[in-house]
RNA sequence: GGGCGGGUAGCUCAACGGCUAGAGCAUUCGCCUUACACGCGAAGGGUUCGGGGUUCGAAUCCCCGCCUGCCCA
């Protein structure tokens, strides 16, 4: 199977003991890949923890979409999850990190639609349902396979046994269950909405389906009669049919002057007074149901109570009052009022079309009782005028016709010329001017989209046991408002329930809090064929006769099904079935979608279906339960053959960590936190939460700032990297780059030779892997040179400076290390390898053990160990290499250090099973740590001399030291001979050129720089160059303290032991200054 | 419109009221020093966006402004 074709490809590990002088990434990932799977390493146990032997740890994929493959996103957020999977595996607890991807409804079928267009010249609507979900079908596992191929090669370790599909049986049973159980308590129902209605398809489309194109248009200028509003009461008994038209009473323009009116003087004032609208699409004023103005408007105040009457229909229509009206330009009260283009057009007055109008919807919402009121009833100031084929229509939901019948029937753009027509001829059209203005069009039928008010399902997020519920989640310290206190039983700590999610960082619990305090119902329903179909069949009452209802009954007591008997509209009445009537609307809702029995009798009643499917984030809202078996871990285990699945909701819900996005807090942390409590909370909506610690993680940009995407072309492929770089460095440098800001940058260049994207960045992440590689090849030649054997045990008394040293710097190390990865600063935990292993341990530690190293049984035990810790501290950023590493160092068997615990891996002996490093605060070693860097301060002093004095890399210079320091640089001969590349040590003076310098205040001399009788020219100058240099470094220093001292402030209110510390500083630059000039004195004379 | 970020070396970022504001890359100089040239040693490079305030002390906290980005409407 797998393995055999890895072997073939993934050459074997060199037999012999040694590595490959450089790393590289190709000849180890596949061959390492397939000794983790072999393992099962990845694999969760359950019942470990439901038996309490171990602890879970558990991680929720983000399900990538089916779309399209990973981008370099996806890789940051990945490795982020993998390192913390790969962390909390090594340190011992039951990791799950479940895998899976998204049917990511609208966006795969679109690209599947497009597709088809460009491969076959055909449209979705020239197959069947069935077989064009089949195609869909198709491209799903094309590119499900895609990505999951993308997550093994970067070195995800998921549980790849327990992959998931949002639309899998195991998933979908999911989505039957949820709905079913939300539409039986009430918290689905249906609702009106405005969608993009394409007239020519009859069907809605999405956003991204749609073109805008600029036209040549108009605005028309319409005159509405101004009336006074007991007109509303004939016009609310007319639209009920009741009484025929009144003639409502017209208010005259000398009413309008007395009111105060701006210039209504200047009309006839005994004439009736008109209001002019400005619109792009006169036909839709058949729509109308209000006239908005700004309250600014100082035409505003006059106008209070009355009301506009429409011509020929004769409605009278409200004029509210909202801040949304443009202010036309005269009137603008600033620059900004007055260069809003739509000002130049506006006459203050705005026709309010809520039904075929998207902005004139949100100000229905806003002043819906009063507009309802005017037009008869809760719901009814939503006046539709069209019918589905894109006809004037008085079929659905425009009753009131009036005197303009003779629009009824007629297409729009044709009731269009005959509106304009119309008002003309009653000299109501004021004027018309020419505007050109981009049209939303229908990418399929290039039609022009009409705003459509149609019927969707909604969940009702907005009750308490939803929204409320999720922000109850929240930490208490990151809420910023008092939440009411939970029916039932209260939170105690542990459970998860109330109080127990946190965001980090911290900020984005606001986000998270904000959206719920404002949430509005979620409407689930899509015009897709890609999809959840909604499990609801509709129909009348019809042909239901008492035996069928019987049944009904029966099945709906049995749970089988859900009839929606409460009244599926919002705001309806709740009405049992017995009391339907044959024409009332019924809605039934299957429990299980294999229920072909129960189905099979609705459908005889001639309820079908609905068509819609559900919105993707339904699914994924159930993904902390979907995946791990809800609600029937045992019918899971069936379908999947994974017979401990009943065993993973209890062991792994709620899970620990969720990393994701930022825009996804809202899309989907919300919804998975409102449905994981509603659910697992039996219906109160407080139980557990989905996980406890929601990590959002920056978005990459490129160098630019900009997002990267395909249109820019400035996207990097993830595989592209691992090919040239590998998946260490890819991962390194991303996990480097995860600071807890907003966004990163990534400078993206165009490799020259290949043409592909990539980044300079990458390097850092591929050197580094290198030199870890090269330290693990140096160590193993030490580990395993003739005679190269191990002290039996490590006495840590007669450790040298550099092992003591090297081992409290591990401490402090993986200490910094842990903080980081609790907190999830992952550059922090980045910054903390980079250190340890670069500067503390390559460029310091291996420096300073190689002459001693190969002589010393202890000091090689001590090399081992912290080899060790250093391979499994990188692990989790940089899996490959460090267990291709380990293929020879885990071989290895040295004592242990004392104070360090290092558990050896159980399965396999693979590093990723190995033990994180524990570290015993005995092994910090303030005293080592200060001598060391003493020692490192007189190497730089030395290094620095000779670069300056430009000496041969090679050359052995001898130093010439004060009395004062003479016992201790002997103690350290050997070490600071070898670093600093010194001949000898000595308390004599020098004899012939030498290289003043200062040491802790004291004047050393470095002599031997040059052959005899070469002398340069150049040396003298070189030297007074360097103290030049250190003199006006060491006066700055003195000025920064003396000023700092010479502050009363100072010495009085900081801490005391701050101010002397100032005071040691001061004292030591001064008397190095002294040296330093005393120097350049004896230079220049 | 509401909310949240960012502005520090040529570039990418640290510094979370106190070290002479630090790293890596890039640049310059010297080195193929037996683990590593994907490397080693060293150097140059900063009015911390502008203005005001609080404080003994501000890149950091507060206010005003400018620039820039994201999320939600």
């Amino acid at each position: 199977m797998q393995q055999s074709q890895a072997t073939s490809t993934a050459p074997t590990p060199p037999t012999s003991g040694e590595l490959a002088k450089q790393y590289r990434p190709i000849e180890h990932e596949g061959r390492v890949w397939e000794s983790w799977i072999s393992a099962r390493a990845f694999h969760a146990n359950p019942n470990r923890v439901v038996s309490g032997e171990a602890k879970p740890y558990a991680v929720l994929i983000p399900p990538p979409n089916v779309t399209a493959a990973l981008h370099l996103g996806h890789a940051l957020n990945n490795t982020l999850q993998d390192v913390l999977v790969r962390c909390a595996r090594m340190r011992g607890f039951e990791t799950l990190w479940m895998p899976g991807t998204d049917h990511a409804g609208i966006a795969t079928q679109a690209v599947v639609e497009k597709r088809v267009m460009k491969e076959e010249k055909k449209r979705r609507t020239d197959f069947t349902r069935e077989a064009f979900v089949e195609k869909i079908q198709a491209f799903k596992d094309e590119y499900e396979a895609t990505i999951t191929n993308q997550l093994k090669k970067m070195g995800c370790s998921c549980d790849w046994d327990r992959q998931r599909f949002t639309m899998d049986p195991v998933c979908a049973r999911a989505v039957r269950e949820a709905f079913f159980r939300l539409f039986r308590d009430g918290l689905i129902y249906r609702g009106k909405r405005l969608v993009n209605w394409d007239p020519a398809l009859q069907t809605a489309v999405a956003d991204d389906e749609c073109y805008d194109e600029e036209l040549d248009a108009a605005f028309w200028y319409l005159r509405y009669p101004l009336v006074h509003p007991h007109g509303a009461s004939t016009a609310r008994e007319r639209a009920k049919g009741v009484l025929p038209p009144n003639d409502p009473v017209p208010v005259t323009w000398s009413e309008l002057t007395s009111r105060g009116y701006l210039n209504a003087e200047t009309y006839p004032q005994e004439e009736q007074a008109w209001i002019t609208v400005a619109t792009t699409r006169p036909e839709t004023y058949l729509g109308d149901t209000a006239v908005a103005v700004n309250p600014h408007d100082p035409r505003a105040k006059a106008l209070h109570g009355l009301c506009a009457e429409l011509p020929l229909v004769g409605r009278v229509i409200p004029i509210v009052e909202d801040a949304y009206v443009v202010l036309p330009k005269s009137m603008a009260r600033d620059d900004d009022e007055a260069n809003d283009p739509k000002a130049e057009y506006a006459t203050g007055f705005l026709k309010v079309t809520p039904a075929h109008d998207g902005n004139d919807y949100e100000l229905y919402q806003r002043h819906k009782d009063r507009i309802d009121m005017f037009a008869g009833g809760a719901g009814r100031g939503l006046c539709n005028m069209m019918s589905p084929d894109g006809r004037v229509s008085d079929k659905h939901g425009w009753s009131d016709v009036g005197d303009a019948h003779l629009f009824v029937g007629k297409k729009m753009a044709e009731a269009r010329t005959l509106v304009v027509k119309e008002f003309e001829a009653r000299g109501l059209m004021e004027k018309t001017r020419p505007y050109r203005h981009s049209i939303k069009h229908s990418d399929r039928s290039k039609a022009v989209i009409e705003p459509y008010l149609s019927d969707q399902w909604y969940v009702k997020v907005t009750d308490p046991r939803l929204a409320a519920s999720a922000n109850a989640a929240l930490a208490t310290e990151q809420r910023s408002h008092a939440m009411p206190s939970a029916p039932g039983r209260r939170a105690s700590s542990g459970d998860a329930k109330d109080g127990s999610m946190r965001f980090y960082p911290a900020r984005y619990s606001k986000t998270f809090e904000q959206w719920h305090d404002n949430i509005r119902d979620w409407c689930i329903s899509r015009q897709l064929w890609w999809g959840h179909r909604i499990p609801v069949w509709s129909g009348t009452c019809v042909g239901v006769d008492g035996e069928t209802l019987g049944r009904l009954v029966a099945l709906s007591r049995s749970g089988r099904i859900c009839i929606g008997d409460w009244g599926m509209h919002e705001g309806g009445e709740r009405k049992a079935i017995e009391a339907r009537s044959p024409t009332d609307p019924l809605f039934i809702c299957v429990h299980d979608g294999s229920d072909m029995e129960a189905i099979a009798q609705i459908e005889a009643l001639g309820l079908t279906q609905d068509s819609d499917v559900l919105d993707t984030w339904f699914s994924s809202a159930l993904w902390p339960l979907s995946t791990l078996g809800w609600p029937d871990g045992g019918q899971a285990a069936k379908d999947t053959g994974l017979t401990d699945f009943p065993a993973m909701l209890g062991a792994f819900n709620p899970t620990s960590s969720l990393s994701t996005a930022r825009e996804i807090i809202t899309l989907w942390v919300s919804r998975m936190t409102m449905f994981n409590r509603y659910f697992m909370g039996e219906g109160q909506g407080r139980g557990p939460v989905p996980f406890r610690d929601v990590f959002i993680h920056a978005v990459i940009q490129d160098g630019e700032g900009r997002k990267m995407s395909k249109t820019l072309g400035n996207g990097v492929d993830p595989l592209d990297i691992i090919e040239t770089h590998g998946a260490d460095a890819m991962r390194y440098t991303l996990c480097q780059m995860a600071t807890n800001t907003q966004d990163v940058r990534l400078p993206v260049v165009k490799d020259s030779k290949s043409g592909k994207n990539t980044s300079p960045k990458f390097d850092i992440g591929r050197n580094f892997a290198n030199k870890i590689w090269n330290a693990a090849r140096f160590t193993l030649g030490m580990l395993q040179g003739e005679g190269a054997t191990f002290s039996k045990s490590i006495d840590k008394s007669e450790l040298t400076l550099p092992d003591r040293w090297m081992l409290s710097r591990l401490a402090s190390a993986v200490d910094a290390g842990d903080r980081a990865l609790a907190n999830y600063e992952f550059a922090e935990y980045s910054q903390t390898l980079y250190d340890i292993v670069w500067r503390d341990f390559c460029d310091w530690y291996l420096e300073a053990i190689k002459p001693t190293v190969a002589t010393s049984a202890s000091q090689r035990a001590v090399l081992f160990n912290v080899l060790s810790s250093i391979l499994r501290l990188l692990h989790p950023v940089m899996p490959f290499m460090t267990e291709a590493a380990w293929e020879k160092i885990g071989l290895i068997e040295a004592p242990a250090v004392p104070g360090l615990t290092l558990r050896s891996p159980g399965k396999g002996g693979l590093l990723c099973a190995a033990g994180w490093p524990v570290c015993d605060t005995s092994l910090k070693d303030t005293v080592a740590e200060g001598e060391f860097g003493r020692l490192q301060g007189v190497v730089t002093v030395i290094r620095e001399i000779r670069a300056a004095q430009n000496v041969a890399p090679k050359r052995k210079a001898t130093l010439h030291a004060p009395g004062t320091h003479a016992a201790w640089l002997r103690t350290h001969e050997g070490l600071i001979s070898t670093l600093a590349t010194l001949g000898s040590i000595t308390t004599e003076p020098p004899q012939g050129h030498a290289a003043a310098l200062t040491f802790e205040a004291a004047a050393f001399h470095l002599s031997d720089l040059t052959d005899p009788g070469e002398v340069q020219g150049t040396v003298g100058e070189a030297e007074k160059a360097f103290l030049s240099k250190r003199k006006a470094d060491l006066s700055k220093e003195i000025g920064t303290y003396e000023g700092r001292l010479a502050n009363p402030g100072y010495a009085l209110k900081a801490p005391p032991a701050m101010v002397q510390e100032t005071k040691d500083k001061l004292d030591k630059a001064k008397a190095e200054l002294l040296v330093v000039e005393q120097k350049l004195q004896a230079c220049s004379a």
